[in-house]
DNA sequence: ATAAGTATGTGGTATTTGCAACGGAGGGAT
DNA sequence: ATCCCTCCGTTGCAAATACCACATACTTAT
């Protein structure tokens, strides 16, 4: 058995879970560990997968690459988050690929039994289950608020959608911008000094 | 008892659910109809909601709109297809407004009892944790492939995004654009004309 | 204290894109 | 055939913004 507490301790996706929970668990995911170099590619645009990747240790990085090569940095996942769930649940090819940006540890689990409902004896997979919608649900709003506030056609629209969001997800009258010039550049998917040049104009 | 299997027939979250199975879903989820007229608005940014919202007639817009009026639509929910889970289940305060554009009939289901891993005897309500899932995991592919386009500077990086993605789904070597020209510049959320212009130029 | 590094604003310029207007091709309807 | 409508490409122009270079303030390391 390659499950066990002290590994899970840190891992939102296995909250809730008892160690007497483990061993079915075990047994239905076939967890199996990897170790990534830095620089070396987990996956490749195309690939069809069957495990979703949980890190154990160190960083992975979502590209996404176009026939002219250009490079664009989906989504970080660090210590604790996951990724490939929802592809290996759907069965469609990636479009992006996976990159071990540090030395990284992997903990893959095999997703097939955790849609299926015929499972439902065991408790521990409910919560798996559970546990994986709420995330996944937390995914989802994350890139529809990507989405919505990158179709706005100017800056000032997106600099203002990207506040109107900030504002209602804070709820108080002032609030904070989480992001230092640069990331919030990145985040709007706009150049810097151009976005600088537009906040003293607002 | 609201929920029937006449109701139903054609909402793909409640595929593979018996006629039997409704009794228990219908006191757990404690389900209401309700009509809308067109421009009716269903809810407002901020609002925090408990239920999900399915469509059994008509059509209904997810408008976002910044400080300035400016309106973007996200989505569009027609027959069968549902809208809210996520802002229900998470509990965030919701950042658009949904409004109904046509005279719209819905199902409203509480959705508390559906992430609740205690409730586990019952196999309807595990079969639509499951359709849930799967759907949601779908949404999520969506909205990533779209904020993976427009996170793409120039029009020419979106177009050849676009197509990338649009290639790696169909999996030919030749394959067919799903929109015409105007439905495919409002995806990439760029002026129709400018995307006419940038096609030939490649 | 000095030096090096990082974050931010500003200015100039070239490029890109939005916007508006127009024309042609094709498809129905009468 | 004629009219009407939609879809699509084209063009000219103005506005927005990417790109590059540089200045300033602030932080950190030595």
């Amino acid at each position: 058995m390659i499950l066990n507490k002290k590994m899970l301790a840190d891992i939102p996706l296995f909250s809730g879970i008892t160690e007497a929970e483990l061993p079915q668990l075990d047994g239905l995911l076939k967890p199996r560990i990897r170790y990534a170099a830095e620089g070396e590619f987990l996956t490749y645009p195309g690939d069809i997968i069957k495990e979703v990747g949980i890190i154990l240790e160190g960083k992975v990085h979502m590209i996404s690459e176009d026939f002219w090569g250009n490079q664009n940095i989906i989504a970080e996942f660090t210590k604790g988050s996951f990724f490939g769930e929802a592809h290996s649940i759907s069965g469609d090819p990636m479009f992006f690929s996976l990159l071990s940006v540090k030395q990284t540890t992997l903990l893959f689990l095999r997703t097939q039994k955790i849609l299926d409902s015929s499972v439902h004896s065991d408790t521990g997979i409910q919560k798996l289950r559970g546990n994986l919608m709420s995330a996944n649900i937390r995914k989802k709003l994350t890139y529809m608020r990507k989405a919505d506030i990158l179709s706005r056609r100017s800056l000032r629209e997106r600099i203002s959608a990207f506040l109107s969001e900030e504002y209602q997800k804070q709820g108080a009258s002032s609030f904070a911008i989480p992001y230092d010039r640069q990331q919030m550049a990145d985040y709007l998917s706009v150049d810097r000094s151009a976005l600088s040049r537009e906040l003293s104009k607002m």
